[in-house]
DNA sequence: TTACAAAGTTAGATTGATCTAACAAATATA
DNA sequence: TATATTTGTTAGATCAATCTAACTTTGTAA
């Protein structure tokens, strides 16, 4: 049996393996909000439940087993995530908080009933894929905006580090994913991206926004 | 801040005091799978926290405080297994477990979508009444079927002690809330009644059932 | 290449929720 | 009423998850 904590663990491992290819201690505490040696005895103790692989001052590895269960726990955070909007008329901005509790829940039918009427979705509402009943995912190609050049055009496919107030930031300007972008100019100094997009805006955006907009060319 | 496991103190406080009029360390105890002298700590972390009124070797009680508390947990609890059958389409005999989770979830939007996509619901799935936003709850003047007389025509309007394998049992035989029942007859010898009800269905219950179901003369 | 900083580890304390063993009070029964 | 049973309480142990303080290893920069 996997307790809330430990999923929490696994998750945050799964999170940052995905972002940065390796997992440390030191990331885990920072993630989690939770002291360093915290953190190094629940590595041990998921280490004799075979869900890490643990050497003492090595980089940290999800097993497959782990890596398994840390994708099954996504699968339900992201299930939920577009339940909440698609089904509950949640705004993006709220769903967060809320997947994060009810990912926990254990029940196979329940997460089965919200998929089956959510006709099998593959991504949630911030792009991300949803894993599979196997833990499985398949990690897309996005491009981030800011490494665009002027003149292209792209479809915005996913945010990243979707935090409340950067959705909410994006809502504001109409910005919502599936919406084409055409980029106007860079400003060399500060990279900066003038861009338009339906119907009619045009909004320069800092490179820090550019860097969390996934896009796909089109 | 009111823990998890304080929850599901309140709730069962609350739920036996409903049933019993009184609660005793014992029954807490029994209903929660928990040795007395944990449930005698907690009673003495939840007075400290004036959420019961503790005295020694004296009945327990919530106050004011914790029977808002307790009610507002229900609520939680009853408006989410309306949301499972209504919305999601299980069976009432599924929800209780999930609900027993969720009801847990910390988000004032989450349940507020609910109760709107309910349209304001009054009972929940087994006939018991929701709670309002203040934890207020309007107790039904139901009588058990094993209290009326051979004759008597009822509505089936609630249904206690609601196990899975109860509401099995009755789904198998077409009964749901809200049927016309007539009691054909009551036999003397072990109190089992005979009734009828839609459509064309004869069954013999024995009294172990029938006073699990709460009807209203019509 | 030595020294300092950052990251990781060990040891031991704390907190919340649980337990068992032993004792005390209240209640039921002979 | 005396005794036995049930219920409630106290004391102290355990376990999971956290912490701080002190120490070690690794990596970096002078």
């Amino acid at each position: 049996m996997i307790s809330l904590t430990e999923e929490n663990y696994l998750k945050a491992m799964f999170n940052i393996a995905d972002e940065k290819g390796e997992v440390s201690v030191n990331d885990l505490s920072k993630t989690l909000n939770i002291k360093m040696p915290t953190v190094n005895s629940m590595m041990k103790k998921l280490a004799d439940k075979k869900l890490v692989h643990y050497e003492s001052y090595k980089p940290l590895r999800l097993t497959e087993k782990g890596k398994k269960e840390a994708g099954l726990i996504i699968r339900k955070h992201r299930l939920t995530e577009m339940f909440l909007v698609d089904k509950m008329k949640l705004g993006w901005e709220d769903v967060h908080d809320i997947a994060e509790q009810i990912e926990h829940i254990q029940s196979i039918v329940f997460f089965e009933k919200m998929d089956e009427l959510l006709d099998y979705p593959k991504i949630d509402p911030h792009g991300s894929p949803i894993p599979d009943k196997h833990g499985k995912i398949i990690f897309k190609e996005y491009k981030k905006l800011s490494d665009c050049q002027s003149g292209d055009t792209v479809k915005l496919s996913a945010v990243i580090h979707s935090s409340s107030d950067f959705l909410k930031f994006l809502s504001n300007r109409q910005m919502h994913l599936g919406i084409k972008i055409k980029i106007k100019s860079i400003e060399p100094f500060d990279k900066s991206i003038t861009i338009s997009y339906p119907k009619s805006h045009t909004e320069t955006i800092s490179n820090i926004v550019a860097e969390r907009l996934l896009v796909e060319k089109i």
